[in-house]
DNA sequence: AGATTGACCGTGT
DNA sequence: GACACGGCCAATC
């Protein structure tokens, strides 16, 4: 039985964690990292998202870093990001930070 | 194959 | 609360 999990790169399931973040909700890098199988890799998180296919395919925008601060979108940069989100309903505290208390995603 | 980079995180001062 | 340092992980040169 040729067990083979489906997504078992790293990137992969990144990728797919991202997409399962509802909308108005935000997760952070080191959280998809733990969702993915890497507690520790938040940063190679941070590469894929900068490397990313396509914004469609990939909401990077709804990821965050641990304290709410926005970091950089390679579509637009920070700026356009921040117009997503807070059109995505996401609550921001401050010019490129965000609510975690209210906007964290509940996986 | 080795070294460096990068949209990070946690802790200490 | 702001700044500095080290550690971790994967992709890229």
């Amino acid at each position: 039985m040729y067990q083979k999990e489906n997504q078992n790169s790293f990137t992969q399931k990144v990728k797919s964690f991202a997409q399962k973040i509802p909308k108005g909700k935000v997760a952070t890098y080191g959280q998809l990292a733990k969702l993915a199988g890497s507690p520790g890799g938040s940063r190679a998180v941070g590469m894929i998202m900068s490397k990313n296919d396509s914004p469609k395919t990939l909401p990077c925008h709804r990821v965050v870093s641990s304290t709410g601060k926005l970091t950089g979108y390679a579509f637009g940069g920070i700026i356009h990001k921040k117009e997503i989100l807070e059109k995505e309903g996401v609550v921001f505290i401050n010019k490129n930070t965000i609510d975690l208390k209210s906007a964290l995603w509940h996986p």
